[in-house]
DNA sequence: GTTCATTTGTACGTATGTATA
DNA sequence: CTATACATACGTACAAATGAA
């Protein structure tokens, strides 16, 4: 059997076709039986492909119907793709990034397990501020696998985007897996950084990208200036 | 096949067994070929009922070594079908609603807005607290259309679920169209509610309801103790 | 450090039940 | 009523990770 499951690669090829609007909202799929045809593969396959994207809720079946797209991955501010300056744009802002660091060390604890990475392993470390028509309104800490990405320290020296230093280390494409969000205090650095006063609430978020192969390529967290900002969450 | 297929009826055995602390958080799990012999079923049926579990993130597998009892704190998994009760219960833990006012009023305007509803029209207002296993974890505020669901306000009274209220007004089944979360400090009434130190920090989300037909059925409003919820979005 | 039994993950195969159109 | 399509359940085989000998 290949590294990476014939079942995944047809969940990310079919959830492709549904972004794509191949499939519509609303639209049925292939049948069970077409879909192992075409990808050649046995229909229990396809459906622990199908079971992943209903997990997910892209699609929904009914016994003896078919299955049917429920919702459209689009980019919103809490999704699959996720690009923080895209969306500011979109929303008719200026955004901007100011770095803090940039350095290398040994994988932490909670790193590591996210990162998939042995506690020895280096990890790339961007820390930073995010600004919109000059007003911070994020402070954040990325992590990358250092062994998995090279030169990614320089890229991001160089142009202080993620996505274009991750394209300059080989990842082409990668997407949101996982986001985790609480509540916090704003710790003096953040109080400070973000230009608010001691013990304003913050929203934290810890994310995990990946490879659309399933290869973890970053762990983020970010403190967002509670009162400035909301996430939003279509779906 | 019965009716009531065999891993549904194998899980929620697990599901019990685990939430009895026979297998306590971090306990591992009989191998699937015991859990195979001691139901009597092909190994395959197990792993549909263990699936079932991982995926409401009661156990964590291991290719291996195991199948783990997740140490879960009340990960609360921001999707499509939230079901608040559902989850603190797939948690582990013991969910309970305090209730505390049921009322009928006019429409706010940012209500009115999102129920799609004029200005006039009223709403039934439901808040109350959500425990888990006995302490406060969150406060709510929900507001229906009135003219739109008959009967509500004393369904509520009744069942104090909204699940099953809103199935005696005439919806049975509803997902969520958005969700907004930001941070705040807590209010001095929430602060009470939620056992909170007056200016602590609390997640907010505001979410609407929808039926599958688009048509909006609920505008609910949540404060989360930050410090005791983290919310999760998978994907 | 290596070997090896154990345990979960993937993939295919077959049969039958049950809801839908 | 019938054909279609998804759901359940059995089975076999091998891959891959783990952990102990």
């Amino acid at each position: 059997m290949p590294r990476n499951p014939v079942w995944k690669a047809i969940a990310k090829t079919l959830e492709t076709e549904i972004a794509e609007r191949l499939y519509p909202p609303g639209a049925r799929l292939p049948t069970e039986a077409a879909l192992s045809d075409r990808f050649g593969v046995n229909r229990h396959t396809v459906r622990r492909a199908l079971s992943d994207l209903s997990e997910r809720g892209l699609v929904r079946s009914r016994r003896g119907a078919g299955v049917f797209v429920d919702i459209v991955p689009t980019d919103y501010a809490l999704g699959r793709r996720v690009r923080f300056h895209q969306n500011l744009r979109a929303a008719g802002h200026l955004p901007e990034k100011r770095v803090l660091r940039i350095e290398t060390r040994p994988a932490r604890r909670a790193e590591a397990e996210a990162l998939d990475l042995d506690r020895e392993s280096e990890v790339v470390v961007y820390e930073g501020l995010s600004l919109s028509d000059g007003i911070a309104i994020a402070h954040f800490e990325s992590v990358f696998p250092a062994a998995r990405l090279p030169g990614l320290a320089a890229a991001l020296a160089e142009t202080a985007s993620v996505t274009e230093a991750l394209a300059r280390a080989g990842v082409a494409d990668y997407v949101r897996a996982e986001t985790r969000i609480s509540a916090e205090r704003a710790s003096a650095t953040q109080a400070l950084h973000l230009g608010l006063r001691d013990g304003e609430p913050v929203l934290c978020t810890i994310s995990r990208n990946e490879t659309p192969e399933g290869m973890p390529v970053e762990r983020g967290t970010t403190w967002f200036a509670g009162d400035r900002v909301a996430l939003v969450h279509a779906g």
